[in-house]
RNA sequence: GGGUAGGUGCCCGAGUGGUUAAAGGGGGUAGACUGUAAAUCUACUGGCUUACGCCUACGCUGGUUCGAACCCAGCCCUGCCCA
């Protein structure tokens, strides 16, 4: 085991707080393993980048040594995390968070070693807590500290409704700490709140309280708003190679030195072009997650599709020509062939009129021409998808 | 429980009997430009096999009317104030 100045040297990197840094110390020095809480409410079935963030962080401990407690919320998930919201989230139903847990453990061992990582679930304890226990927990927390946080304040502010079982999250997730005993907790920094809740609860089962320790968000592709499923702006873990890469491409570059040192650990160097450092993030992410031959195999496909704007020699999905030969028929045949996408004559029409079809570079504006449909020929549909005629 | 303001398209928000598929903004998509970045300009943005046509839509259910998002009744929901 490294020393414990050695230890707190990478554990400290990249946090945005660490309560306190002085705990974390004396529970290192202890010479233990610690046990690492991190909570994830199931309420996807993909872990994307965002996630990634907390889970190499817990890499490192794990690295270190320490023991990982993995918790997923299966009860918690259907309350719904009200953190950073402005509404109520949407309930799920029980099957749907059990389906989710288990793509979702499949997916955090991409980053975790399943070996040294204790999964737990919630539902465990909670759904047989008697409802004076609830009382009880209750009865810790008051009205005011649960509005001092700024989600929930905001709501009230705008007179939008906070519902009473969102304001008992904190609470659970607090509880949470204390069954498992846990000695760090880790998270975004939009669970302070929720972590902090924790501390207060050990201290009051006479427990060491756990050491918060926050993490940044990562923005999404959009590189305004925190990367989520529900936003449809993140790249997941399991996003095919070329996906993944074409993501990455097109998140903005303000944002690149965040994913450089979010997503890989690793410094940006600002002389590079923009361009360059972009896909160097881009195939390292894919190295990561996949392979390093996918991942140069994503560049050269990008540089002949993208920068060299050459369709003809790229690698397309195959169309095969349905009964409709005019473009409007081909090409919503084409989105959902290829695609598995139904496309509403409607977008068909937008997509033809604004020349985003186009055969072999040229646009096709007329959606009841009939041209000739050469085998090998390339068909653009959009921005990012194109086809080539079997 | 009482009072009061509201519930409109993906979101915000205008509209208070016909010219309303519903102003404006945001978001989104596409084109020009380009680095699938940013900025800018332009077009589109409910559905229907492509439609001066039809269907669906302004919380829900009924009603008045030639005609309703808009008027009436009942119901459901939310905010605020009072209890």
């Amino acid at each position: 085991m490294l020393s414990v100045p050695e230890q707190l040297e990478i554990l400290k990197r990249g946090t945005v707080t660490i309560h306190s840094e002085k705990e974390l110390a004396m529970k290192l020095a202890k010479g233990k393993p610690l046990r690492i809480k991190l909570g994830v409410d199931p309420t996807s079935p993909d872990i994307h980048l965002g996630h990634a963030v907390a889970l190499r962080k817990l890499r490192q401990f794990q690295e270190l040594g320490h023991q990982i407690v993995l918790i997923i919320g299966d009860f918690t998930a259907m309350i719904g995390d009200p953190s950073g919201r402005s509404t109520t989230r949407p309930p799920l139903t029980y099957d749907e968070v059990l389906a989710n847990a288990k793509t979702y453990t499949d997916q955090a061992f991409l980053v975790l070693d399943k070996d040294k990582t204790e999964v737990v679930f919630n539902g465990n304890w909670f759904k047989e807590m008697p409802f004076m226990e609830v009382i009880k927990l209750n009865a810790r927390v008051t009205l005011q500290q649960m509005l001092q946080r700024e989600d929930f304040k905001n709501r009230v502010a705008n007179g939008t409704e906070v519902r009473l079982h969102e304001i008992q999250y904190p609470i659970m997730q607090g509880w949470d700490s204390v069954v498992v005993r846990a000695d760090v907790e880790i998270g975004g920094s939009d669970q302070l709140f929720n972590i902090l809740v924790g501390r207060d609860l050990q201290k009051e089962e006479g427990m060491e309280p756990q050491v918060c320790m926050t993490l940044p968000l990562l923005e999404g592709l959009d590189g305004v708003k925190k990367m989520s499923k529900s936003l449809g702006n993140y790249v997941g873990l399991t996003d095919a190679p070329k996906e993944m890469f074409g993501k990455l491409m097109s998140i903005p570059d303000e944002l690149m030195a965040k994913y450089y040192l979010l997503v890989l650990g690793e410094e940006l160097d600002i002389g590079m072009h923009p361009m360059e450092a972009k896909k160097q993030l881009a195939a390292k992410c894919v190295a990561v997650y996949h392979s390093s031959s996918a991942a140069q195999e994503c560049r050269d496909d990008w540089d002949v599709r993208f920068s060299k704007r050459d369709l003809v020699n790229a690698e397309l999905p195959l169309l095969t020509l349905s009964d409709r030969r005019d473009v409007f028929g081909v090409v919503q045949h084409a989105f959902l062939s290829v695609f598995e996408q139904t496309v509403s004559g409607g977008d068909v029409r937008r997509l033809i009129q604004g020349g985003s079809i186009q055969l072999n570079g040229e646009k096709l504006t007329d959606p009841k021409a009939e041209p000739t449909w050469e085998s090998g020929a390339v068909l653009k549909l959009d921005k990012k998808r194109s086809v080539r005629f079997a």
